[in-house]
RNA sequence: GCGCGCUUAGCUCAGUUGGUUAGAGCAUACGGUUUACAUCCGUAGGGUCAGAGGUUCGAGUCCUCUAGCGCGCACCA
């Protein structure tokens, strides 16, 4: 195989992709004789809309993962699949209607459904196909999505065993309504943002005494729905008008003034508007009060005066603003307000206002009859309520949060978690399992829960049943991802209170890792804990591993930033290849923390990729069929790179186990780049005989980089299998042996030496460079060695070689030349006689040195003059300094005598 | 209000259990057609690790406080 001298990703990643997933590796079942199992779910992509660069990174990590394990020989599953993701896939379609001028009302639920299943297969195409662009190594075939049949049923089979359990129940509450979505949101859906915002001062007349009560309120609009003014007891101010009436002026309804002490007398007026239906607190007070609560909002958000029309108030003087938006009615009533002189002030304030995370609307706060889970009611078979089982979880370590600080955070949310309202009015989605016996029907109005469909009401056999027309949580389904999935509830099987596993469920779960960004921490990790604890008495996953978002370059989500600063992957994938974004998204990060990206940095591990390739071309273009040298054979240059590898293999794993993928990919840049290029496969341009050696260190580094760099690696793997005829080789290297460490390989005293030749040939070009003397002139070298002339002897033709020697004499003693560059490595000296030489600026850089070695030895010599530091500190610290004090002394000696024959 | 994070080279960021003279990439400067790679090679400059205090023989790393920025949670209308 003739390879390119510029890798083009473009031309190869797509066919590659396609042989690997065509050879059936990325099926588990492949591996039927390994032991170690290791599984990630994947992290469901919605169904709506393309891949960002936030997918890309949890792809690049999870395949990181994936094909790690894989190659260590784990029978490794990566499940992929899509999320219906109810309400953002629902507006979604419900914008495309609009462009054509329609409503989902009007074409109805059957037809709107079937546009949303068309849309969604759609987009689930798109994400299947770029899922593959990166490289992901998942087992497509057992490929799921949130509605199929079995994953429906699975969310049917666990809404009925709750509801059975007392963890499902309907109640009438305070809810938060997104009038722009029609539906209802659970609390984690709700985004608070910090806003400016108006407080209007109102003044309600009290009935007794003709005088005025100020109420503060920033939604005047929902005075229409007060049923009360409430101050607190031992208020001063208002202590005369407890238990009057005041007059609430838009409509003139009178009603009760009462004290409570949850009042604060500090803030606005220190008198509260009581709004029942629409406020919690209200409701709150309303409910120990004994409060009508009037509903005066349309789901739309407009205002809805129907509860008043029967009430004992001037209707209409309101009648008009049946119907207005609800911000056109704050305008209207304030000015009416203001007219009546019944406006006392409007006060700019800061305060947070609560926003749909989908839409950013801003949510209401309404009393609605909906489904809740029980989060604090202490479940008979665990001991424990729902809140205790994600408690402890993690407390327990039986599930470990990277990076660990998400750990507090996550305790905090649990601990001060509230039921989770878990219906939603939209038509997408799962449908509640729940059938109301109607009463129109000649029915008794019992609620049944059941998974199927029941023919008849199992109180009154009456057979006129309705099911709720409410769809369920989407994150209720998406928190069953890791066993449904698997098969449960077919997979599992409840014996004498313990739950027997079988099949994929019994093979894959607990999974390994869940790794997912911070932001969904809540949403999604938390209720996966609660569902898999309360199912399947286990954890979900052993590790969560939360990456950071991707911002742009200024600092923003991507996702709300502008237009020019996105970076779409497919753009710069066609433009970088998926390897260089790949690298852009695993370096130089850490867990839980955001990363700027630009394209820029794609550029630069571009570069790191096209090293790597033609490390590869370099290689295979000696020929590979060499014979093997026998061991004595090996240079040190040989065993040095050998020790090396060793080194870097085992960093390498043990930094992907730990989950330090940055790092990992760091140390093999460096060994890759900065060793095997830059020293190693110079030094094969002049040493003969290295085939077997470079072959090998070849394999190992194109191993250790595909898990990060897949397509480059596997390209290079097969260019590689070709030029050999080993018949032992991996049909590919994704299933190719991690590669091992041999300890018997790591030689420190190699290491050492050869860091000798690396340091002498480092400062003759050091020394080179400052005198501008051009790389292709070749200069001589005198080196002075009391003791390591042999040495210097043996590896005088690499010294020549690299540094770019043309003569070179090893003395063991005898007279220093004068008006040369002098050099020290080590024990050794290096002088560099020439004519080309400033002495005057060689006397300046030996200068500076000397002071700076001497400012270091006296800092040196403090600290081991020091008692304490000599009593207290490890000794091996100890010997270390005392070593370096005599290598500055020796040094400085050696300066000193050199700028005296400078003279 | 409670909590969390960040602040390290011009830029973007690493820095596991405290221990050589704090690192990388990019950018900059200088020099380069050395039998892979100019998407390259060599060399160099550049940091009071936000500030103050503390613990320690020793702190970028641990503790306390302060400042700036960012984020999460929270029912003050």
């Amino acid at each position: 195989m003739k390879l390119k001298a510029t890798y083009t990703a473009s031309d190869y990643e797509n066919n590659v992709y396609a042989q690997w997933e065509e050879s059936g590796y990325f099926n588990p079942d492949k591996f039927p004789k390994s032991k170690r199992v290791f599984t990630i779910s994947m992290p469901p992509p919605n169904a709506t809309g393309t891949l960002h660069l936030g997918h890309a990174m949890f792809l690049a990590l999870q395949d990181l993962m994936i094909r790690y394990h894989r190659m260590k020989g784990d029978k490794t599953l990566w499940l992929p699949g899509t999320d219906h993701a109810a309400i953002a896939t629902h507006s979604k379609v419900e914008q495309l209607l609009a462009q054509e001028g329609k409503t989902r009302q009007e074409i109805g639920r059957e037809a709107f459904l079937q546009r949303i299943h068309e849309y969604v297969e759609h987009s689930r195409n798109t994400i299947r196909n770029q899922i593959r662009k990166m490289g992901a190594s998942c087992d497509w075939s057992r490929e799921r999505y949130t509605l199929d049949d079995g994953l429906s049923m699975a969310v049917s089979e666990m809404f009925v065993r709750m509801f059975n359990d007392g963890l499902i129940y309907r109640a009438q509450k305070i809810v938060n309504w997104c009038p722009h979505c029609l539906s209802t949101l659970s609390d984690v859906e709700v985004e608070h943002s910090q806003e400016k915002g108006s407080l209007f001062y109102i003044k309600y007349p009290v009935k007794e005494t003709g005088e005025y009560i100020t109420v503060a309120t920033t939604r005047p609009e929902t005075m229409l729905g007060d049923t009360a003014v409430a101050v607190h007891p031992a208020d001063e101010r208002y202590k005369k008008c407890i238990g009057g009436i005041a007059v609430q002026p838009m409509g003139n309804h009178e009603i009760p003034i009462i004290a409570d002490e949850y009042v604060e007398r500090e803030f606005g007026s220190g008198a509260l508007k009581v709004t029942p239906a629409h406020d919690v607190n209200d409701f709150e007070l309303g409910r120990k009060y004994h409060l009508t609560s009037l509903n005066i909002l349309r789901e739309n958000g407009s205002l809805d005066l129907s509860s008043l029309k029967n009430r004992p108030i001037d209707f209409e003087s309101i009648a008009d603003l049946d119907g207005m938006d609800r911000y056109k009615a704050r305008e209207v009533i304030v000015e009416r307000l203001k007219e009546k002189g019944l406006l006392e002030k409007i006060e700019e304030i800061d305060h947070t206002l609560a926003t749909c995370y989908r839409c950013d609307t801003v949510i209401e706060p309404y009393i609605s009859l909906q489904w809740f889970v029980a989060v604090d009611k202490k479940i008979e078979k665990y001991g424990a309520s729902l809140k205790g089982l994600m408690h402890d979880t993690v407390l327990s370590k039986k599930t470990q949060i990277i990076p660990q600080r998400f750990e507090k955070i996550y305790f905090q949310w649990v601990d001060n978690l509230r039921d989770w309202c878990i219906s939603r009015q939209i038509w997408f989605g799962h449908q509640l399992p729940v059938y109301y016996c109607l009463e129109s029907g000649g029915g008794c109005g019992e609620t049944i829960v059941s998974k199927e469909k029941p023919k008849v009401c199992n109180i009154c056999k009456k057979s006129v049943l309705r099911q709720d027309e409410d769809t369920l949580d989407t994150w209720f389904s998406s928190g069953l991802w890791t066993f449904s999935t698997l098969g449960w509830p077919r997979n599992a099987k409840e014996k004498r209170g313990s739950i027997e596993k079988k099949g994929d469920l019994a093979q894959f779960h607990p999974t390994s890792v869940l790794e997912t960004g911070y932001d969904i921490l809540f949403f999604w990790v938390a209720r996966m804990i609660l569902m898999s604890r309360y199912a399947l008495g286990e954890q979900p996953f052993d590790v969560v591993y939360l990456n950071g978002l991707v911002l742009d370059i200024h600092g923003k989500k991507m996702s709300k930033s502008r237009e020019e600063s996105i970076i779409d992957p497919l753009t710069v994938i066609e433009k970088y290849g998926t390897d260089a974004l790949r690298l852009s998204l695993l370096v130089g990060i850490s867990p839980g923390n955001d990363l700027r990206l630009s394209e820029e940095k794609i550029a630069s591990y571009r570069n790191v990729v096209n090293k790597l390739w033609n490390i590869t071309r370099f290689i295979l273009e000696f020929g590979l069929e060499g014979e093997a040298p026998r061991k004595h054979q090996l240079t040190l240059a040989d065993q040095w790179i050998l020790s090396r590898l060793s080194q870097t293999i085992a960093s390498v794993t043990n930094h992907i186990e730990g989950f330090r993928f940055s790092q990992a990919a760091e140390e093999l840049r460096a060994f890759t780049c900065d060793e095997l290029a830059d020293w190693y496969l110079e030094i094969a341009k002049i040493e003969k005989g290295k085939q077997m050696v470079l072959a090998h260190v070849l394999e190992a580094v194109l191993s250790l980089w595909h898990p990060f760099t897949p397509f480059v690696t596997e390209i290079a793997y097969q260019a590689l299998k070709k030029s050999r005829t080993e018949k032992k080789a991996s049909p590919f290297l994704m299933v190719h042996a991690w590669p091992h460490a041999d300890e018997k390989e790591i030689k420190e005293e190699v290491e050492n030496e050869f860091a000798t030749i690396q340091h002498i040939v480092g400062a003759i070009r050091s020394a080179r460079s400052e005198n501008t003397i051009s790389p292709k002139q070749k200069i001589q070298a005198i080196f002075f060695t009391p003791t390591r002339a042999d040495f210097m002897k043996a590896h005088e033709e690499l010294l020549k070689y690299l540094a770019r020697l043309d003569f070179v004499t090893i003395v063991e003693k005898g007279e220093r030349p004068a008006n040369a560059i002098y050099l020290k490595v080590e024990d050794i000296e290096i002088y560099l006689p020439l004519g080309l030489m400033k002495i005057e600026e060689e006397r300046d850089r030996l200068s500076t040195e000397l002071q700076k070695k001497q400012e270091l030895l006296v800092s040196l010599q403090g600290r081991l003059a020091d008692s304490t530091f000599t009593s207290k500190a490890p000794k091996h610290i100890i010997e270390r300094e005392q070593k370096k004090v005599k290598d500055y002394e020796h040094s400085i000696q050696k300066i000193k005598e050199q700028l005296a024959l400078l003279k």
